[in-house]
DNA sequence: CGACATGTTGAACCTCATCAACCGACGTGG
DNA sequence: CCACGTCGGTTGATGAGGTTCAACATGTCG
């Protein structure tokens, strides 16, 4: 089965779920909670799956609850590159807008919180805070596109690769609760490819590979396996982010 | 002179404003627009002068009634980047957002209205039309800012010159009365030198300049002096700029 | 285990950055 | 008035960083 979707109701509870205060939904009374809760039902897609696509009419507002979406946009003669990356607690959706520019997939497995539209909307003008959060979410997302793009424009492939990380370890301390200080270091999981860290930092998977071995090597990082990344020094990777590698 | 204020008042009225219906102040009444008036005052800057810095708290928000904004972001090395080009009659501020990640600099000799942070904000509070145009003017810099990256990580420099030139000619018909349909093709200013251009495309000065020419012989583009641009047929300034004329 | 997707490594090539020289416009001071 | 420096812009030569193409290695899942 690719897509599975059921109902919250009593089987799942906002009071009791894990994104709940980080989420779009962290501003809400109980009383609007309930409400919320009322409309929401819990999907699943696969990795690779198409969430919303700009070529039909988006049905849908989302809390991600796990996994990480992928938005992309790509030329006329395929080249793709990944405008925004999505990952718990991030939302889904384009409030006031009727058109969708992106196209968004499950780049790893994932679960929605999923909100239909137009009960959804119903919500927002009810609900000043909730529109009032939707605003600071898009200037967030606005700050994070910006900051992508003087990556993208300027910086080279070991630095691209080296902010990526970095950014993944960032995300994993608040997400996740952090498993000590600096001492211990920062461990993840790469949830996604490397074709779509490619994707995400404009170069190619060979070159995001090179890196990866270039960092690996330089004691910046360790991997195990191809997907678990271990930080002993987050200052090191960060170094490494933001000005020339010295070899 | 390097900067000149004078309060609108008398002097200047919103509804004989060159930007008004398509800035943020369009969607406001006769009264909203008197209360708006009455917090504004018109102020210049002068080509490279700094409008806000990360470095000093912002005081205002503004219109742009004349000339070119750029936001920039800049690595620790120097490395510079423009996240955001702002024309009339674009907004210049961030609503709800008390910090300021970007540097802004007059791109060319600007002409502003302003409005202090606080009688600003109380308006915005007071006027939920005008907190939902703002909204919207957020959510179009997103996507904006998406479009970019896709130019800055996907596309080639000749692309990405042509792409340039292909977003002034469409705004310069949207802002500008259009003198004329498609036959005698689109003229217009660029407004900003080689330097932000290539700081705008993640480009270098000479990269840019190279491809200018190029566009130049292949008779996409016809350039008077350095700064006067005419393309007599959109559509094959659209194909160098490698994507398809609907979007 | 076999098959297919994902990831790594190597070698050749090419786009674009870098460095440098030059041009024209402009403003300033002798 | 011209000499001079500065700034913005163009053009040329050269090389490095990253892509491309190809082969191989490692997972991963039936």
């Amino acid at each position: 089965m690719n897509r599975s979707s059921q109902g919250i109701g009593h089987v799942f509870r906002c009071q009791h779920c894990a994104v709940r205060n980080l989420a779009v939904c962290g501003a809400m009374s109980d009383q609007q909670l309930r409400r919320l809760n009322e409309i929401a039902h819990l999907r699943k897609y696969a990795v690779g799956q198409t969430i919303m696509s700009h070529e039909e009419p988006v049905t849908f507002f989302a809390n991600i609850i796990s996994g990480a979406i992928k938005l992309t946009k790509t030329t006329a003669d395929g080249r793709q590159q990944i405008v925004g990356l999505l990952f718990p607690p991030d939302f889904l959706g384009r409030a006031f807008r009727r058109n969708n520019p992106y196209f968004a997939e499950a780049a790893s497995d994932v679960e929605l919180c999923i909100f239909p539209n137009e009960a959804f909307e119903r919500l927002v003008e009810a609900y000043p805070e909730l529109k009032q959060r939707l605003f600071e979410r898009t200037l967030d997302e606005l700050d994070a596109a910006r900051d992508w793009m003087l990556l993208l424009g300027r910086k080279t492939a070991a630095e691209k690769v080296a902010s990526f990380l970095l950014l993944l370890a960032r995300r994993s301390l608040i997400t996740g609760c952090s498993s000590g200080g600096d001492a211990v270091g920062i461990e993840f999981n790469l949830s996604i490819k490397r074709a779509d860290m490619a994707d995400y930092l404009g170069l190619t998977v060979e070159t995001v590979s090179r890196q990866l071995t270039r960092l690996k090597i330089a004691g910046i990082v360790k991997i195990n396996g191809t997907r678990r990344i271990k930080v002993p020094v987050i200052r090191a990777l960060a170094d490494a982010a933001g000005q020339e590698m010295s070899d």
